[in-house]
DNA sequence: AGGATGTCTGGACATTTGTCCAGACTACTC
DNA sequence: GAGTAGTCTGGACAAATGTCCAGACATCCT
């Protein structure tokens, strides 16, 4: 009760992180069928059995793995949306072309694994409703910045287009993982592309 | 040597589609991970031991099944672009509503479970170059088909567009599968933005 | 220092998995 | 109808997997 094991715990929680570090590494790079307790431990440098130690199960593993990740990216969004909201943007192309840049950076920051068990998270919420609300969430926040985006622009309903250009920035990613292009290439070809579409949208709502 | 065993072959090609439908489906249904020799064999109402000898290995069915399936998507968005081009389309408002009308039809066409295993091909390319052949084919067809219609719309440069609007479909279609949306809105709002993303790449090519 | 308490792990277990093959089976030729 | 060549399958095997727990361990209070 009155027991502070303070390194314990820290260690604890430690190994924890690290255990869900390995599981989203390990998504990314393998995949989900590649995710066994015994490759997530070695991966994290800990024995096997730690993670019965810290999850229930192997699924709650993976989606307490997938959350954290997630969450991250949520966060990064929120950020960058919070920043053009704040800032008292003049809409012209140069605001557009800044805007379109900072997402490309956003969107294509973090290790190509990350990206991709952001993308199985997809695949997850499409078979099991579980996992349905962790992406509603992704794509909410990202809606969001594309919805800021589009207003800061002087976009008159930034609802409209906000969706096809989250669509749009995804399918990108999708594209450039699926292929194997350059990181360089992909992030032009997003900024280039969120640019026109950004243009474009403008015209259409004015 | 002389001999032609026609019902035999007949019944054993008859088996191994049947195995190849199974292994989509389960793919699609419950992800690579559920796909095993034996839910594969009982889906598909046949011993287990069908799969080794129809099969080298697991992998190889799966592969088998992926390509089957990306092969008739393949066809069928080849088929479609085939018609947009021996077609002399006018290029007005109505052929541009027609094309993302046909479109939208197109991909939102075929079960649940085969748009989930397609968007698994591209998953698997994220990780084994071996299907990113698989994937790039996929992409290409598509982008094709995009081409034709900017073209027919009459846009001057067809191809810098086209992937946006591929990026664009493939986005919102995996935004339907993650989300949870019906198919009826889903394919309004795939039709709505390729009507508005048609329009725009219009006026910025002219 | 010593006991108490929460933290961790080696090893084991039942299941499930991929793979194999000896032999049963079927269709065909003569 | 008997023989034969190709087709198929039940059952078995090793390996891998998820899960569990008795006990070792570390930390802390007194």
């Amino acid at each position: 009760m009155a027991i502070r094991p303070e390194t314990h715990r820290t260690r604890g929680l430690a190994r924890r992180a690290a255990l869900l570090d390995a599981a989203g590494e390990i998504v990314g790079e393998r995949g989900i069928a590649a995710a066994t307790h015994r490759a997530i431990a070695a991966r994290a440098g800990v024995p096997p059995s730690t993670t019965s130690y810290f999850f229930e199960s192997i699924d709650e593993l993976l989606a307490t793995a997938m959350r954290e990740r997630l969450d991250e990216h949520v966060q990064a969004l929120r950020a960058l949306t919070a920043t053009i909201e704040s800032a008292e943007l003049t809409p012209d192309p140069q605001t557009i072309d800044g805007f379109a840049d900072a997402t490309a950076v956003l969107v294509m920051s973090g290790p190509r694994a990350h990206t991709i068990a952001q993308f199985e998270v997809y695949m997850q919420a499409s078979r099991d409703s579980k996992y349905s609300n962790y992406a509603e969430e992704m794509f909410d926040a990202f809606e969001a910045l594309a919805a800021a985006g589009l207003k800061a622009a002087g976009a008159a309903e930034p609802a409209t287009g906000a969706r096809a250009i989250v669509a749009l920035v995804d399918g990108l990613m999708l594209q450039h993982l699926a292929r194997g292009t350059t990181e360089r290439r992909a992030k032009s070809e997003i900024r280039a592309a969120l640019a026109v579409a950004f243009h474009s949208y403008l015209e259409v709502s004015q």
